[in-house]
DNA sequence: TCTGGGGTCCTAGGACCC
DNA sequence: TCTGGGGTCCTAGGACCC
């Protein structure tokens, strides 16, 4: 029997939050432009001509004041809504391509193009790239190869020279040869330089290893995994079936470091309710709660504390959670630490359709029905008159632990009273 | 003064069991 | 000298991703 060879492309958004930003401020189209993360910490996105300033991706951005004053440079804080809403529009116009689509990030989408009948590949990234710049106006690079690995260094290369679409054939393409081996996909911190160590520099190299060469000098599975990939050889399918979550997390620097116990209690509450909400809107319950703290990473004396819990009943009920997370606060603080950054993780998930009942009958399915029904009012409300209508009293105790966002862009797309506004004249 | 947030997977090693 | 061996399960920590 023929196999027939597998095709993905991946298609992959340029700068894509701050072409987010640039939608709706056409005005800052070729200027420098960043957008910051929470509390305006770090860089993590930059327009190309912020990148010439040689301004680094995650540089934190009071080491380049100066730099961003000199240049005028714009500076957005991460405006989620906004960019999860845009990300949603190109996936519709990805899926009109073809519905073999696995969204991997809020700004990648790899596609299985095996079936698709096309003759030439840079002609028709062309024609979803101009689709997509079009209708929503963000520009993409498009990367078409037999391996997911493959394909992701060549959208890179495609992006890298302003193209639209780059198509590799195999491992002998002349892009390995130009492509450092830090840029491959699975390559990071710690491997590169012990890669290095070994003479290896580019992506070719890494494909002229052996697959057990590649296991023993990166490690596991991963590293003859990625040998393969990068010899042609598809390791990683189209992971198309949405998957269930395994972790559920909501972790926050704060504003401003605290010492006062009902500031971080505070900040706990949200986290648990956003964790719920987020918990419910999948579906799922958890049965392990955990809660963290810390001081800060960068000062000395560094320090983090946590706590968990294993529930005997799985739940998705925010008020529970809230309550066993400020039991476990109570347990965790100290009286004397500077609290930094928090956070709730819910674990041990499972859906949320059946309850199983247990032999020594804990399990109460009457208040399971309940909580459920309460939840889902809760959720309703919020979701039809706006976030946080209905909430719980403890997340009010303080609102100075909330991380600062001060030059964040209207939600232009998903909240009536932030539409853009358009003066004819 | 000021350094993000949210994930996944893998492995080593300890606990435990027979 | 020498102290069983083999299996499973769980967790912590590392490495990676965007």
């Amino acid at each position: 029997m023929m196999m027939s060879k597998s095709i993905f492309a991946l298609i992959d958004c340029n700068n894509f939050f701050v072409s987010c930003e640039q939608i709706f401020r056409p005005d800052l189209e070729g200027k420098p432009v960043v957008v910051l993360s929470s509390n305006d910490g770090c860089v993590v996105a930059r327009s190309p001509e912020a990148k010439a300033l040689s301004i680094p991706m995650a540089a934190p951005a009071f080491k380049y004041k100066e730099i961003l004053a000199r240049n005028s440079v714009v500076q957005f804080s991460a405006n989620f809504e906004l960019y999860g809403d845009i990300s949603r529009r190109i996936t519709e116009i990805l899926t009109s391509v073809t519905p073999r689509l696995e969204v991997y990030s809020i700004d990648e989408s790899f596609l299985d193009i095996s079936q698709l009948d096309i003759t030439d590949y840079d002609a028709w990234g062309q024609t979803v790239r101009d689709k997509i710049k079009q209708w929503i106006g963000v520009n993409v690079s498009i990367g078409v190869a037999p391996t997911k690995t493959l394909a992701k260094l060549a959208s890179q290369y495609a992006k890298n020279k302003g193209e639209a679409c780059q198509y590799v054939r195999g491992p002998t393409s002349h892009i390995l040869q130009d492509m450092p081996l830090e840029d491959v996909w699975g390559i990071g911190r710690a491997n590169a330089p012990k890669l290095r160590s070994q003479g290896l520099a580019t992506a070719r190299d890494l494909a002229s290893l052996t697959p057990a060469q590649g296991r023993q000098l990166i490690g596991s599975v991963n590293g003859e995994r990625l040998v393969r990939e990068l010899q042609g050889q598809s390791c990683l399918p189209l992971e198309r079936i949405h998957k269930q979550q395994k972790m559920i997390s909501a972790t926050r620097t704060f504003g401003e470091d605290t010492s006062e116990p009902h500031v971080v209690e505070a900040a706990m509450a949200s986290f648990a309710a956003r964790a719920g909400y987020r918990l419910r809107s999948q579906h799922q319950l958890a049965s392990k709660l955990t809660i963290f703290a810390s001081s800060s990473y960068h000062k000395p004396g560094y320090k983090r504390w946590s706590r968990e819990l294993l529930l005997d009943q799985p739940t998705a009920d925010t008020g529970l959670l809230n309550a066993l997370a400020n039991k476990l606060f109570i347990d965790l603080y100290d009286g004397t630490a500077t609290y930094h950054r928090a956070g709730v993780l819910l674990e041990n998930l499972s859906p949320d359709d059946r309850l199983q009942t247990d032999l020594l009958g804990k399990r109460n399915p009457k208040a399971f029905d309940k909580s459920k029904r309460r939840m889902q009012a809760i959720d309703q409300i919020n979701s039809k008159y706006g976030q946080r209508t209905v909430h719980y009293s403890a997340e009010d105790l303080a609102a100075s632990w909330q991380p600062k966002r001060n030059l964040r862009s209207p939600r232009y797309t998903t909240v009536w009273t932030e539409l853009p506004k358009v003066q004819i004249q």
